[in-house]
DNA sequence: AATCCGGGGTC
DNA sequence: GACCCAGGATT
């Protein structure tokens, strides 16, 4: 068998089984660019079953390019909420706009365009291209790259970015004339159905025949991946603070810096251990840091005592949490003094003035979008609060 | 080229 | 508990 016909063999075979075989998605329901955007952004790092329900919901917020255009920032995060990686619902907002700027508010469908919208690389750029729009560019993730190496015997490290210029090129001579759209979605449809990562279905697979890796016996060892480094700990301590007086029932938060890891989501309170390194502090030690913290931020609050732990893995730190209950201070002389210097019974300035910090109930965890772990910790504390 | 960005799944 | 999945931006 000659590679040319190795190659006939896979594309005919594969796209056969595609129009069979595919899943009823969302996204698949109409040919919308804008549907098939998002949920390209969407399925970044992410599965499928887990991107269907913020993707139904994504869709029914934000209908159009405009509406979300337009939305406040927070609107998308918390529509993003859980779904990770947040520099991506940042970016399709700000790509939104710039769709409304440029292109009329229609998804552009030019190379040069498409790839400088913010947040789209090559990957999703062939996605749209080709799925959007059927023209023949390569889209090439994960499981693309999986199949293709075990496929053809791909012995090369698909971290690498020479690989994946490989790859881009072998697709382009595998996709069958004027069928890019479906040929990409079933490269995609068998790497995540059939040629899994881990023991891969070879018996029902429609281009099993001449699979070289299953040939060979070598499916299991591919593809070549160089591993990547394993994630730093970081010993933090949180502190939730309960609100006394007129923010009884409240909890106290703070936003967090507009760029870096998890930008401008809300959060509890809380300081990177400076005595250990990943290593659990005894609550003396752990109150006396969080103490100094909130001195520090003028917090006006005291530790109390151990609520809870909690871990929060990134991909390249890891957060050991421990979390104290902390009584607000009513300082009763300070209400009166500002009262009487302003009229008004203000808030004493709490941090820096950078950072925003505000007293929220229960009702209002509606309105900030929180990462998973303080999500966690904030919902068991109200849990607790209403069985008390 | 190397590092920064989340969160969930399987075994 | 160990291991897996892995696009884009930034530097």
């Amino acid at each position: 068998m000659s590679n040319v016909e190795q190659q006939r063999y896979f594309s005919k075979n594969l796209l056969e089984w595609y129009l069979k075989n595919r899943r009823d998605l969302p996204w698949r329901r109409h040919r919308n660019p804008y549907y098939i955007w998002i949920s390209e952004i969407m399925l970044q790092q992410t599965r499928v079953d887990t991107v269907i329900p913020y993707f139904n919901r994504f869709i029914e917020r934000f209908p159009t390019i405009t509406d979300l255009a337009n939305a406040p920032e927070q609107d998308v995060l918390k529509c993003w909420e859980g779904l990770g990686y947040y520099s991506r619902a940042r970016n399709l907002q700000y790509a939104a706009q710039q769709v409304l700027d440029l292109h009329d508010g229609l998804v552009p469908n030019d190379k040069e365009s498409v790839i400088a919208l913010k947040g789209v690389g090559p990957y999703t750029a062939g996605a749209i291209l080709s799925i959007a729009y059927n023209q023949p560019e390569p889209a090439v993730d994960g499981n693309v790259m999986r199949v293709l190496s075990r496929y053809f015997l791909i012995e090369e490290d698909i971290m690498k970015g020479s690989t994946r210029t490989l790859m881009e090129k072998l697709v382009v001579e595998l996709i069958p004339e004027g069928q890019a759209s479906h040929f990409n979605q079933a490269l995609m449809e068998l790497g995540a159905l059939v040629c899994t990562p881990k023991s891969p279905y070879c018996l029902t697979c429609p281009v099993m025949e001449y699979c070289e890796a299953r040939i060979t016996g070598k499916e299991g060892d591919l593809p070549l991946k160089s591993k990547s480094k394993p994630p730093r700990p970081e010993q933090r301590i949180v502190g939730l603070i309960e609100g006394q007086g007129a923010h009884t029932g409240q909890l106290l938060i703070r936003q967090r810096p507009e760029s870096g890891l998890l930008a401008r989501m809300w959060e509890l309170p809380h300081v990177l251990s400076p005595i250990s390194r990943g290593a659990r502090l005894v609550d003396q030690q752990a109150q006396e840091v969080l103490s100094v913290e909130l001195l520090t931020e003028g917090i006006p609050a005291t530790p109390v005592e151990h609520f809870m732990d909690a871990e929060h893995i990134f991909s390249h730190i890891r957060w050991n949490l421990q979390v104290y209950r902390c009584k607000e201070e009513v300082k009763q002389h300070l209400i009166a003094e500002s009262a009487t210097t302003y009229g008004v019974e203000d808030e004493a300035e709490i941090g820096d003035s950078m950072t925003e910090y505000r007293w929220i109930g229960k009702e209002d965890m509606q309105l900030y979008a929180f990462p998973n772990v303080f999500l966690k910790i904030a919902n068991a504390y109200f849990e607790e609060q209403h069985t008390k």
